[in-house]
DNA sequence: CTTGACTCTGTACCTGGGTACGGAGTGTAT
DNA sequence: ATACACTCCGTACCCAGGTACAGAGTCAAG
């Protein structure tokens, strides 16, 4: 149930279609992150599943995750019948964590919002809304 | 207008109080992110203030953003007549880039919760909603 | 006025996430 | 069959963000 070898790409070719280095391909690799490729005489072979796994990863990463956080994520894809308890698991627990992020990146932007409306306009006087003296109470800045 | 010496604390005090260790203090001094402290007689003193700065920078720092970043925040509270449109300017900036983030993050929890439902119960079978064949188009999962 | 906990500066080291390099093998176009 | 681009592996290096000494000075309690 192979692909055919005409379906199949070099690193190189994978490293630009999914936008990173050929280094960083390898790297991945050794991270666990790609499985091992098949090889045709030493030469490594990737499918059009190896680029959407890359650029999943650089994606998750730039939403400020780290490698064992995506690796954690890429393991919830090997989804069978003895695995789906701890699936399940997993999934909730990522999804719990993200949501405490948003609610507290929300925060941050109702803070940043205050601040421009009052430190941004003519009407404040240097010394009110400073962002820092008021950020602990979640973020409620400003004090309405 | 300097605040009374019995109001102060030493560099360990302020470490243990924010969080972190004496040696993260002295590194966030070199970085620009905690200004330089008074000294008595060669120690370095603080004020409660600066435990709010170090807390800012770990919360911060814990939604994703790098210390660059944080010094930009910080730096937004420096307002004053003639920094308004630069701070202003970058307080939106820094507002479009979380509410991008969030943006993301919604669509990353609105995956997990799809592959929850579909790979975690037992209507499914293995190969169906696998993470990444779909996470492309916006994270647009399982092709509703 | 000594002892023990704390602080000083400077430099060296650590982890995470890559990036670059050297020297050798391969694949293909002419 | 030779040139040139590409690949192999291993190791070394890079930056961010700390963390850990070493050797010297300081403060406060007893």
């Amino acid at each position: 149930m192979k692909k055919t070898d005409k379906e199949m790409m070099t690193i190189g070719t994978l490293a630009k279609a999914a936008g990173v280095g050929v280094e960083t391909v390898r790297f991945y690799q050794r991270r666990g992150l790609l499985e091992k490729p098949s090889r045709t005489s030493g030469f490594r072979k990737y499918s059009e599943s190896d680029v959407r796994t890359i650029k999943f990863v650089k994606r998750v990463q730039g939403l400020g995750f780290s490698l064992k956080d995506v690796q954690d994520l890429l393991d919830l894809a090997l989804c069978s019948r003895e695995t789906r308890p701890f699936i399940a698991k997993t999934c909730h627990e990522k999804i719990d964590q993200i949501e405490r992020k948003i609610a507290d990146l929300n925060g941050m932007v109702g803070m940043l919002h205050e601040f421009s409306l009052t430190c941004g306009s003519e009407a404040s006087n240097d010394s009110e809304c400073r962002l820092l003296d008021c950020f602990e109470n979640n973020w409620e800045c400003c004090e309405k």
